[in-house]
DNA sequence: TTATAATATGAATATGTGTTCATGTATTGT
DNA sequence: ACAATACATGAACACATATTCATATTATAA
């Protein structure tokens, strides 16, 4: 498909979107959020008391990921529950502990 | 070492560690430079040819990748040589770039 | 209605980051 | 020795980002 001497270049968009992407990943705050979020869904106020975080923090930064479609949300009563929405962003997420953790 | 919800809390060291290699892969310069050593050797001011880039900027991001250990050097006479020094973040790169245009 | 709980939002701030400019260092050739 | 080439480095700047504080919104309960 690509010989060696033929290098395909990225476009911008594609550029933008990958670096937005891992921009997520990026920081600790946002790795640990999602990591809660591995297989479970979460009220932000309890994202927060887990990770002694404030609740502002919280819904900064899960404002951060809906926008980037990495995580979503349903409402129920007054509560919101957050959850993951993106499989391969968290499977990325998950390699990359995985392979830090096994040195 | 698990709790009953079957969550594993990240360290802090991990988590720095997870994080600074996902910085390497959130700037789209640095994603260009990583993306031209995907399988070739280049100099710096062959990278900052092709990718038009001052010669001074490509120098700094490269050392931040070598830091990273993302990127290793060979000095041969004047010329040095940077290729990649990382299997698994540029799998995880390749994987992205492949999941972002085919879609 | 009023009060309370859960979450979102905007402003402010402190800190981090990407790029450029000027200059330094290392190596080769004359 | 000197000049030229390739690259690295540090300072400076503009811009982005993470967090906190105060306040707004939304939904429930009394």
């Amino acid at each position: 498909m690509m010989s060696d001497e033929n290098y395909q270049s990225l476009d911008e968009e594609t550029l933008f979107l990958i670096s937005q992407t891992f921009k997520a990943l990026a920081d600790p705050t946002r790795i640990r959020i999602l990591h809660l979020l591995f297989n479970r869904e979460l009220s932000v106020s309890n994202i927060a008391e887990q990770l002694d975080l404030n609740q502002s923090n919280v819904s900064h930064q899960l404002r951060f990921l809906k926008n980037l479609r990495l995580v979503k949300y349903r409402r129920d009563g007054k509560t919101i529950y957050y959850s993951q929405d993106d499989e391969h962003v968290m499977k990325i997420l998950q390699q990359s502990i995985d392979h830090a953790t096994h040195h």
